[in-house]
RNA sequence: GGCCCCUUGGUCAAGUGGUUAAGACACCGCCCUUUCACGGCGGCGACACGGGUUCGAAUCCCGUAGGGGUCACCA
């Protein structure tokens, strides 16, 4: 079998969405499982859609997941340009071709007469249709429509009475009649050529030898055959991947807020690349067997696409929250301080540019809810109680305040740490043991009146841990304002 | 509506004619932790429905229902 090739092709009409990174992720897996080429490929053709900075925030979120690529727009490669506004010219020349052979013709009709015309159409109850009005124009005829200062786009010329039909690979046999298919645009009345004729040409022209995409192409997918057909080319292996859907399983709009959808946001909220990479990996796909948790080389060993569902995959982000939760406690705490401080400094916890005692003290918080954080910005709201300098003690600290034996544990703690130095957490558990002993109050009766009185919370961290984190000053001045 | 696709617990998902129908998330309970979380153990809970084929069907066939995708001079 011939060198595998596969791409991605995006249009830079906004940033990496999550569906298209899956799109870009599987077609990724199956390169590098098969030692094939990965090419990215923009399709900017739709001018008026194009924003600023889309190819390049696409570009830099793909490197983020951790894929590469071995030919694109930055890194070259034998088979450019590969942007597709750069390869009009080529466009051009299989236009012309199929004008030439009969498989294209001109189509003078403006938008408007076709927006009208899809109107009746539909007022009539019938599924709007291009009539292929200007199939049989004569030369005088686009002559005199020339005259009138009309712009012809070029329509394919879908022949009658065929079956498409192709092995998809995730959907199996598939198969189109082309009395369902009417004349399609293939390059419009501006020059520009249309997704479905521009994609066909590249494909083949880059030699991609499988075609891994969403969904929502597959009714494309005859078109593109019908032209590959035309131009006398063999077409690629297709294959059709299930869509992500929210969970009222629509397909995952840019609009819909209750899921975050764009990587870059991913990023923002502190989330680990090769967590979100597993968790992407399987959405839609499964290895088989048990386990979930796999790294990328991992994935690209055991990467099957016949192991594609074919059934739509809910974007679970509970889901999510826990796989991150799995990486997140393997990190280095290094890595989780850089996921994390940001958010901190950001949410005014920490100034922006920390001494050194406040970075030990964050790094000390950090690391104390390092197994139970899902992502860097969750730090801020877990960790508040660190960050308090007036406590105001709610209903529930009131309780455990308000009980007979608190004073007497407090004083007693208080005495006891009084004499210590070092203020780590091993004294303070000593500290500890030495109230339980003088006061006669062990378990909860000990620790709650404690917990709450410094930290102004009934759950945190260990205890021992907190009061050495927020000091002995501070643990003394708030036990004292109490007692007083 | 036409065409195309899909249908195993709330969600993801294993399963390819014979299984007590895995596992994970979520949820609930217990244990661990003198709190919370992490972790451990356990529980709840599914083959959309109706017909076939077969000794035997989640698995094969047909139909019904439901869901989704798509019908642009967007990609």
């Amino acid at each position: 079998m011939a060198d595998i090739r596969v791409r991605y092709a995006p249009s830079p009409t906004g940033h990496l969405h999550i569906g298209n990174a899956r799109t870009a992720l599987f077609n990724y897996l199956f390169a590098r499982n098969q030692n094939g080429k990965f090419i990215i490929r923009i399709e900017d053709t739709d001018r008026k859609r194009n924003i600023e900075g889309g190819e390049k925030s696409q570009l830099k979120y793909l490197r983020w997941l951790g894929i590469d690529w071995d030919e694109s727009v930055d890194v070259g490669g034998e088979y450019g340009p590969y942007r597709q506004s750069e390869r009009l010219d080529i466009y051009q020349k299989y236009a012309k071709k199929l004008l030439e052979t009969g498989h294209a013709y001109k189509c003078y009709c403006t938008e408007e007469e076709l927006e009208r015309e899809r109107e009746e159409q539909r007022a009539r109850g019938i599924v709007p249709h291009y009539s292929g009005k200007c199939r049989h124009l004569t030369k005088e005829e686009q002559e005199r429509l020339e005259k009138e200062g009309r712009k012809p786009n070029i329509r394919f010329k879908v022949p009658e009475g065929k079956v498409v039909t192709f092995n998809d690979m995730v959907k199996g046999e598939v198969s189109f009649e082309t009395k369902d298919i009417s004349d399609f645009v293939i390059v419009k009345s501006d020059g520009w050529p249309l997704y479905n004729f521009a994609v066909v040409i590249d494909d083949h022209l880059m030699k991609i030898t499988h075609v891994l995409r969403g969904d929502d192409h597959i009714s494309n997918t005859p078109k593109q055959i019908l032209i590959y057909e035309a131009l006398g080319w063999e077409p690629p292996i297709f294959g059709h991947m299930t869509l992500i859907v929210n969970e009222q399983h629509k397909k995952l709009s840019k609009r819909d807020e209750t899921i975050i959808q764009f990587i870059e946001q991913y990023e923002e909220l502190g989330y680990l690349p090769e967590a979100l990479f597993n968790f992407i990996a399987f959405l839609g796909w499964s290895p088989g067997g048990e386990r979930e948790i796999f790294s990328r080389e991992e994935l690209i060993e055991i990467f099957d696409p016949k192991r594609l569902s074919k059934s739509p995959a809910v974007f679970d982000q509970k889901k999510l929250l826990w796989m991150n939760n799995q990486y997140m406690k393997k990190q280095d705490l290094d890595r989780v301080v850089e996921l994390a401080l940001p958010h901190l400094i950001k949410a005014g916890k920490i100034s922006e540019k920390p001494t050194p005692e406040e970075l030990e003290f964050a790094r000390g918080v950090i690391a104390l809810y390092q197994d139970q954080m899902s992502y860097g910005a969750e730090i801020v709201e877990l960790s508040e109680i660190f960050f308090r300098d007036d406590i105001e003690y709610d209903e529930e600290c009131q309780q455990v305040l308000n009980e007979e034996h608190t004073p007497e544990v407090l004083r007693t703690f208080l005495q006891e740490i009084e004499g210590i130095e070092n203020f780590e957490r091993d004294e303070i558990k000593a500290a500890l043991k030495r109230t339980q002993k003088a006061s006669g109050y062990k378990g909860k009766k000990l620790f709650m009146p404690i917990r709450v009185a410094v930290t102004g919370a009934t759950h945190g961290p260990d205890i021992a841990s907190s009061l050495a984190l927020i000091g002995k000053e501070k643990t003394m001045t708030r036990i004292k304002k109490l007692l007083n």
